[in-house]
RNA sequence: AGCCCCGUGGUGUAAUUGGCAACACGUCUGACUCUGGAUCAGAAGAGUCCUGGUUCGAGCCCAGGCGGGGCUACCA
């Protein structure tokens, strides 16, 4: 389960939304959806639909009226539903918020947080300052409410030209975070939108118009990628001051999709386009939803993949074998198989009938996959095979056609190679061979192992076709965005118009599915596939270590994947000391105050830094001078963990004499560590002085070696492999047993005790079975 | 440089309250007399970016460091 759906489901848990579950799936509609899309389709309406009563909507972001277009949208459209995904009636635009946006945008206003701004484009660019540089004030920051309006109520009207003003946010110009510094909510743009032509001359921007519209929209989880991060804290500031309601949407980020060897940016897909590098959106090479479609990968398998990737916040770049698996495992029982000869070489079969022909029957799915179906396969005197399967002088390890040597036509014959002939230049023009009778329609023939089979192809009775073969479109892992057309792939696609192909596949529709033996799988294209005139794409070829075992040796590395692509740093051997890490001269003052005081440097540092933390120890250390070591470490490691996990805690309740009179008893062992910890729970809720808080306490802890043994035994019998592991060197298995025995006796064992007694149990059982006899 | 996010086998993700580092892809081996590719069986491969701290026990908590990414559009 991803870090997404836990929250979700914790989220139900708490009736946060009173167990409603609305995500939406917003695209603009400037282009194709592509295979990254596709991993936010499906985490959106996964989640939707994992839960009952739960939906997703899918929004139409188009409030930039210059690049979007109704043929776009009408494509989303498509490719969703393609790909298995239904929004029902909540199909929405953001474009018809308009008007609402419009009111959200007169509250701020009124409220006086937001203006009219009037200066240039650059000028506002030039204000806003830098990641390192706090911007500056607009002069026209302060403008009373009254004239915002009437400003805002005039552009809305029209009256302004284009960039003449703009609405922002009042918030902050020194902001930390830059899309705080007094973000655009609105501009001018006289431009006709694709859905409400003339209506509106100004038009939102994505921060305002976003979270509104899933705040009108109910939306719970408003899921979006990474690089939103920043966008968040708007997102949130937006919602809550022009007061949208209870309980409001909430984004959380993750990773997008990276693919190796793709691109999924559409500024970037848009001059592949353009500029003729490929066929079009919809060209199998393109990451496209539509390009996979008319590549042949089926909407299964890209859910599929999906699938296998999961959903992180981790940045990470997927490797094509997952999609490819996908494919594959997905086509293995829905595409029938036939034999298609890519490089037709022909085979004379010398000893068998001039006009002889026979017929042999196979499985459409081999191996009990798929319809038990069969098709036929016309055999006769003359055949073609590929001429990748015969080698003259074949390589080590080569298991197909030799001179001399023997290759099972498959379903056929097992034949001999006698003669190779050659036209003037050398190449191989015909072999002559010889067929085994004994070995017709692959019956075994006993006592007899031929390696190798190979497709082939009757000529009289085959059907010629098209074949593209499709390759990835960039020849680098990671295509670096500022030179992609420089590392095209150039062998993308390559175009095979003499293929012969077994007859079966004369009746061939547009949209069929095939795999082609021992080649790959392939897809009748939709367009350009036509009665009589086959032409099938590669989706994927199949697995191939042959050819995985020659790449690997001609390259003598790994030829494929190329440079890794994320080389992990060593970390370098400059330490630096770690009071160097605070910030101010005020914070270096205590920390060597403090450590003086006793603390350790690394408790110091903390304290330093967190006033609260800090007055704490000062007062618990009067109270015990010779623990302020221990007393920063329970601090550090022990409250703030505490602190930090959200819980009912407060730093506020703890009395600093309870703090060091409970550091104290352990330090005298009066009670362990163990049991502290659960005392200083109880003060970190509740209050109080240490004494009564430990005697109220259950802290009873199982200390009687009896005891322990016995559980110890218990589990060394339930898990003897484990003893033995530990035995034979897997120290680390002592946290298992001692973990166990924490867990049976729900954590009243004495920890250190079990610990030690684990041990010497473990190690030699004997000895301590008899050293408890005595 | 500032702020934010993220570091777990080659790749992508898991790991309940701190208690056996798991799954999938990939790789390799074997079986299967008919895809070198299907199928089945098996194996190798990380001790969780580094250093320290807390703890009986740390991938998980604390500190520091290193590395990667995002943010400075009137795009989304």
């Amino acid at each position: 389960m991803d870090f997404i759906r836990s929250m979700v489901l914790r989220d139900l848990e708490t009736g946060k939304y009173d167990g409603r579950v609305v995500t939406r799936f917003p695209p603009e509609p400037n282009g194709f959806l592509h295979i990254g899309h596709a991993k936010s389709l499906c985490l959106n309406f996964g989640i939707a639909s994992e839960h009952p009563g739960g939906r997703c909507h899918l929004r139409l972001d188009d409030t930039n009226p210059d690049t979007e277009k109704a043929e776009f949208v009408e494509a989303m459209k498509r490719d969703i539903r393609w790909l298995g995904f239904d929004w029902g009636p909540h199909l929405y635009h953001a474009s018809d918020y308009f008007e609402q946006l419009y009111r959200y945008a007169l509250v701020l206003i009124d409220k006086g947080l937001a203006y009219v701004d009037s200066s240039t484009e650059d000028e506002i660019r030039e204000r806003r300052g830098s990641v390192t540089r706090p911007g500056v004030d607009s002069p026209w920051r302060n403008r009373a409410p009254g004239e915002n309006r009437d400003l805002f109520r005039r552009m809305r009207a029209g009256e302004f030209a284009d960039g003449s003003h703009v609405l922002r946010a009042k918030i902050d110009m020194a902001h930390r975070n830059m899309v705080m510094r007094d973000p655009i909510l609105y501009r001018i743009r006289h431009a006709s939108h694709y859905r409400h032509g003339d209506d509106w001359p100004i038009y939102p921007m994505y921060d305002f118009a976003h979270c509104m519209s899933d705040s009108l929209e109910r939306v719970t989880h408003s899921l979006c990628t990474l690089e939103f991060e920043n966008n968040r804290e708007i997102y949130d500031w937006l919602l809550e001051h022009v007061d949208a309601p209870q309980p409001r949407p909430e984004q959380t980020e993750f990773a997008p999709l990276v693919l190796d060897y793709v691109i999924t940016s559409k500024s970037k897909l848009r001059p592949l386009v353009e500029g003729g590098h490929v066929r079009g959106w919809d060209d199998p090479r393109m990451p496209t939803l539509a390009g996979l479609r008319r590549r042949g990968v089926t909407p299964a398998a890209i859910r599929a993949m999906c699938d296998m990737v999961g959903v992180a916040r981790a940045q990470s770049r997927v490797d094509m074998a997952k999609l490819e698996f996908a494919i594959r495992d997905d086509l293995n029982d829905k595409a029938p198989r036939a034999f298609c000869v890519l490089d037709p070489l022909k085979v004379v079969l010398t000893n068998y009938p001039e006009e002889g022909t026979e017929t042999f029957t196979a499985p459409r799915f081999p191996g009990g996959a798929g319809d038990g179906g069969v098709r036929e396969l016309p055999f006769g005197r003359v055949v073609f095979m590929d001429r990748s399967d015969f080698e003259e002088t074949p390589p080590p390890g080569f298991r197909r056609l030799t001179p001399g040597g023997e290759v099972r036509l498959k379903y056929a014959y097992v034949i001999r190679c006698n003669e190779v002939v050659k036209d003037g230049e050398g190449k191989v023009t015909e072999l002559r061979c010889t067929v085994d009778p004994s070995t017709r329609g692959g019956v075994a023939p006993r006592g007899r192992r031929v390696r190798g089979a190979v497709q082939w192809v009757e000529p009289k009775s085959a059907v010629r076709a098209e074949i593209r073969l499709y390759d990835r479109l960039f020849s680098v892992a990671e295509p670096p965005l500022e030179d992609l057309l420089g590392t095209l792939n150039r062998g993308s696609e390559q175009i095979v118009t003499g293929a012969l192909l077994e007859q079966g596949v004369a009746g061939t529709r547009p949209g069929d599915h095939y795999q082609f033996e021992r080649i790959g799988y392939f897809f009748a294209d939709p367009e350009d596939c036509g009665e009589g005139a086959p032409v099938f794409n590669r989706t994927v070829t199949l697995r191939d270590s042959w050819k995985a075992r020659k790449r690997g040796a001609a390259t003598g590395a790994d030829g494929v994947r190329g440079e890794p692509v994320r080389p992990r740093g060593p970390a370098s051997a400059q330490q630096r000391p770690p009071e160097e890490a605070l910030r101010t001269d005020g914070e270096r003052l205590w920390f060597t105050e403090l450590v003086e005081l006793g603390a350790s440097e690394a408790a110091s540092i903390n304290l330093a830094r967190a006033p609260e933390l800090r007055a704490v120890f000062l007062a618990a250390r009067t109270e015990y001078p010779d623990g302020a070591d221990s007393i920063a470490a329970w601090l550090v490691n022990e409250i703030t963990r505490l602190l930090g996990s959200g819980a009912a805690y407060d730093i506020g309740r703890l009395a600093p004499e309870a703090l060091a009179d409970l550091v104290e008893a352990v330090d005298e062992e009066e009670m362990s560590h163990r049991q502290g910890r659960t005392v200083l729970e109880a003060l970190l809720r509740e209050g109080g002085e240490f004494e009564g808080m430990r005697q109220r306490l259950d802290l009873e802890e199982i200390g009687d070696e009896e005891a322990l043994l016995a559980i110890l035994r218990g589990m060394m019998e339930t898990y003897p492999e484990k003893a033995a592991a530990y035995r034979g060197g897997q120290t680390g298995l002592l946290g298992f047993f001692v973990g166990g025995v924490m867990k049976r006796t729900k954590g009243k064992a004495d920890p250190r005790k079990a610990s030690e007694l684990a041990a010497r149990l473990l190690s030699d059982p004997e000895g301590v079975a008899t050293a408890q006899k005595r």
